[in-house]
DNA sequence: GAATGTGAAAAGCTTCACAGCC
DNA sequence: GGCTGTGAAGCTTTTCACATTC
């Protein structure tokens, strides 16, 4: 590994060929060219070359990458070899199908704690857990050692949930609801937009206006496109 | 309106505004300055005003932008004002919880079919609509003029799906699978990954390696943290 | 005084081209 | 011949500073 700093741009891709790798690995595929990786994420090789070489020099001239070692070092790079214990506030349809990805998401994310503000939902099992009361989440992220949470409620109540996880100890929030959460400087919030992702795959075709891009379906498409 | 391009990233911030200019004017109010925006957005005064500059000059000197105007010039250029027929494929945790949050979502974006392969679920009524086979999507596709497509169904069918949309004559995929999607150069598809935004945020506090940002909790954030 | 709008500078990211290695 | 790794070039995006307007 180098000592130099990785580009946002490149760390925000490296889940995606971890993804891709995973795939080759089940497939028993043990080599893999940039052009290859390429081919598969909708990306350019040499982005990939350049994205690789940020991290290190895992490959062989002439040959490409190891699967499996690639593997382990995007792995090791994403820490992905320890757990994170997550939590879950706001068991609605949202938060049970984000509940369902975790556990295919491999062994780095373990739920760990489910909380809702609904008695209907309250006591009721969640695979191994017990969906808690949202006046629980202080006390017991802290004695589950919570290291990030998915906020998945309505708008209203997702400021009040964040400081409650803030209270508890947890500095990593994933929100999917709508509204803007404000947290101290040592804690991050990561939004995700659902309605936001609508709304730039409308206008890639509007785009009355041309879209400044290098390649039109490419930069604009975030996270990968094709 | 000016007549140059807008750049894809101030494109990708103009939801964002959307939503929060629709907040403010839900609360009545009828004056913001780009540092009000500012805070309510995560995002920093300067970057807001040079965003609006290429669409145009909206704003009052000395004053600030009157929201209603504003809101309805950024409708304008996102298309907000026609409908969006979407159809939806995959009617399982996630396609569920999309559904509904698309009917929370405005009158833009119009649910018009619901596809799944499950009998359990074929001939069931979401709201007015009646869950229907995949092997319908292109007729039905054609029929209701379907403008965008959800994929929420597992991986391995995702670019079975795809294709039939493709023949249904939908030109844009609004992709939440793990798979990567092909599609003609006169489509385009946008993917949404789960697991990459957590592992994302995960890498936002590990960063035994600096990441090489601006600002360390902001640009890495994608589409905007706090 | 307060806020916008915008050139220009700075920073960041992608693409290119090619040396180096298998 | 095929493929990686990387400096350098080119392009995009952000940040700054300030003239301009209310």
């Amino acid at each position: 590994m180098k000592n130099d700093a990785v580009p946002a741009a490149t760390a925000a891709r490296l889940p995606l060929y971890v993804r891709r790798l995973r795939e080759l690995a089940r497939n028993r595929v043990e080599l893999a060219s940039s052009r290859k990786l390429a081919d598969t994420t909708g990306l350019e090789a040499h982005q990939i070359r350049k994205d690789l070489s940020y991290l290190g020099t895992f490959g062989k001239r002439g040959v490409g990458y190891q699967v499996d070692d690639l593997l382990e070092q995007l792995s090791s790079y994403l820490s992905l070899s320890r757990v994170w214990r997550v939590a879950l506030v706001g068991y609605g349809r949202l938060g049970s199908a984000i509940a369902c990805h975790l556990t295919l998401l491999g062994n780095s994310y373990h739920l760990s704690a489910v909380f809702d503000c609904s008695y209907q939902k309250i006591g009721s099992a969640v695979e191994d857990l017990e969906v808690l009361s949202w006046r629980q989440i202080p006390l017991v992220s802290r004695q589950r050692g919570i290291d990030m949470a998915i906020l998945a409620t309505p708008p209203l109540a997702a400021q009040g949930v964040a400081d409650l996880l803030v209270e508890g100890g947890v500095k990593l929030l994933l929100n999917f609801t709508a509204a803007q959460i404000a947290v101290p400087g040592d804690c991050t919030v990561r939004n995700v937009d659902l309605s936001a992702e609508m709304q730039a795959l409308a206008l890639q075709h509007t785009a009355r206006k041309p879209l400044r891009t290098r390649e039109h379906a490419r930069a604009f498409a975030g996270r990968g496109a094709s």
